[in-house]
DNA sequence: GGGTATCTATATCAGGTTGATATATATAAT
DNA sequence: ATTATATATATCAACCTGATATAGATACCC
């Protein structure tokens, strides 16, 4: 999928400035996709010049200034029209599978050369972080306007209950097994 | 973890000419990090002018020449060193998460602006994909050497049980779920 | 008050990676 | 003979990331 329709996509969601955007990055959605900084204030100003999307500067009062971009109905029509291009080229492709950077998954292969408490210290850690994922994903109270927008949508209910089951099967394994690494 | 390190680690497993470490990384390692011929070919000369690795031109019958490199000693003393530095750097960063980019949970995010038809098209082949994937992960017959060389790690056991319990799991909720997207 | 740290916010850019393309040998199929 | 496919190496434009710069504002501490 291309940056437009991503960015589009996520300011269907509601108004938003590219740091909120980033923001949604790092938070909820960083274990399916990121953008960074460079890519996406460049793609919102182009999205501007093509009347995609309309901004507005904002004052706030204790923090700096920012630029809420809103979603245009052109905007709405090239996502949508984009979205079934990118499905369609998915489905063609044949490759259905993610594309994945895990540094954790390399030094698990390379165990062998690591001190036991080195590798000891890299899987307490990542049980530590899965187990806080795992509790984000859960969690159900309050939150801010911009992550209420993501939980209402119905896919985002599915998607949360996937991620946490899948979370769960893995931690529990890993503390089943982590022993056939010794 | 850097190119050089990755390359050299695969090496240590075994001597592979530069389109062999790229079929790993399409095959067995694809669902854990990957690699372009644009990074790899730079990437085993530098090694070689440096002395890290060796390299032997190999005439095939039936194929075109090959150049094998095999890892030296200062090879293997460089990725060890490095390799420790990556699990000291990857602790220290506080970041264990993955870097994944999936079209597959985008397209499922903006489900709704997807025609039903589409959007089951896009689950039936991700399934399809999984026990595809699941059946590769649970297979124990005979492989080429290359292959062979990393089933034989005891890391690669482990991380093989995990990779089927996290397909398992996931099409298990996938196929009792999939009623929530519409 | 001054120093420093942190958060919000936008922007830019060098450096590195990808995906595409080029080239070449050899087999197999039509 | 032509086309397609697999092996094999190499290069490069286009793109993205991670780092850095800039700046307003709050907060803490001595």
């Amino acid at each position: 999928m291309q940056k437009d329709t991503l960015c589009l996509g996520l300011l269907s969601l509601g108004p938003r400035s590219g740091y909120e955007i980033k923001q949604m990055f790092e938070g909820p959605l960083s274990d399916f996709y990121s953008l960074s900084f460079g890519t996406i204030y460049p793609t919102l100003n182009k999205l501007q010049d093509e009347k995609y999307v309309s901004c507005k500067q904002l004052s706030q009062s204790k923090k700096p200034d920012k630029k809420v971009y809103t979603i245009t109905k052109k905007g709405k029509d090239l996502m949508k029209d984009n979205l079934l291009g990118d499905a369609s080229a998915y489905i063609r492709s044949g490759n259905f599978g993610d594309q994945i950077k895990s540094e954790f998954f390399l030094l698990l292969l390379f165990a062998k050369y690591l001190p036991q408490e080195t590798l000891d210290t890299v899987l307490n850690e990542r049980v530590l972080f899965l187990r806080q994922k795992l509790e984000q994903f859960k969690y159900d109270g309050p939150v801010p306007s911009d992550l209420q927008a993501l939980r209402n949508e119905k896919s985002v209910a599915f998607i949360r209950g996937l991620a946490t089951t899948l979370i769960e099967s893995g931690l529990n394994y890993m503390e089943k097994n982590r022993g056939k690494l010794n």
